[in-house]
DNA sequence: CACAATTTAATTGTGCACAACTTACCTATC
DNA sequence: GATAGGTAAGTTGTGCACAATTAAATTGTG
């Protein structure tokens, strides 16, 4: 006899459900930036350090070039991004920020707060869920 | 001066990140049942319970009728559900399974294991995991 | 130098998510 | 039994994800 397995008992669906309900707390703050939530991720890196070639940055998020290539263009198209394609490397594209686009960022600045906020677990909590959110995400990549 | 939040610190992104990277890890061994993960979630809330209108499973799996939809008819066109129009309310379509579709569940029972064994945790960390996730997406969803 | 192998982006095609809207149907109340 | 209000499912349009392919440039090796 096999059992079928139960939905509410799969890790999985808990974190795409989690995933989906943090994007929809971000999307009306992230709206009033006229953003979306995976262009405010490639926003994120390059507010880190920029500029940045599209492969570096499917990288860091995990994305390709596929999803990134489209993302980018309509970034620029806000005018908060500018493609350029590199001198010295003729396939690389420097992905950098425009003036605009620096400005951004201050007004992201209280979005992470707003989360935690919205999260209704202590800081602690949070804290771990992240630590181990990241030991499974490097442990998921390891087993591929 | 505002401070640009950092990428790595955000427990969004470790959602994010280990979200796909768990729908990663189930990819390949759907694909072998022919489906995808929001697919085989379906299924799974079906192997409960069935028939089920797309209301029912829309609460359920926190989706509604525009992914839904299109979800179904290929879950049809694959052979492994039925859409019959209610009788009783002719604006309800139940979802039945066909045989295919109920004798995939054992095809796909050894699968949330394999998930288990590639997350690289503890049972009892697991388990936490998915508690605490469970309370996040709560509070979330009442934040809204 | 020649040229095969690699690397970088972009493109194409499929399938979610989700907002906004439409259509058909049901139920209340009069 | 007309009709107003609500509900169920479907449709349309935008923007990811991701696989597979393509095109162009670079690097490595004989």
């Amino acid at each position: 006899m096999t059992e079928a397995p139960r939905l509410d008992r799969q890790v999985c669906f808990a974190l795409y459900s989690a995933s989906r309900a943090a994007t929809a707390v971000y999307r009306p703050m992230l709206e009033d930036l006229g953003l979306t939530y995976p262009q405010y991720l490639v926003m994120l890196v390059l507010w880190e350090s920029e500029p940045k070639g599209v492969k570096e940055l499917g990288d860091e998020l995990g994305l390709d070039s596929g999803t990134l290539s489209p993302l980018l263009k309509r970034l620029e198209a806000l005018g908060f991004v500018e493609r350029r394609r590199s001198g010295e490397d003729e396939r690389r594209v420097a992905i950098h920020l425009t003036p605009a686009g620096r400005t951004l960022s201050s007004k992201a600045s209280g979005i992470p707060q707003h989360l935690a906020d919205a999260a209704g677990l202590s800081a602690e909590e949070l804290e771990q869920l992240r630590t181990t959110l990241g030991r499974l995400t490097e442990a998921l990549h390891r087993s591929n």
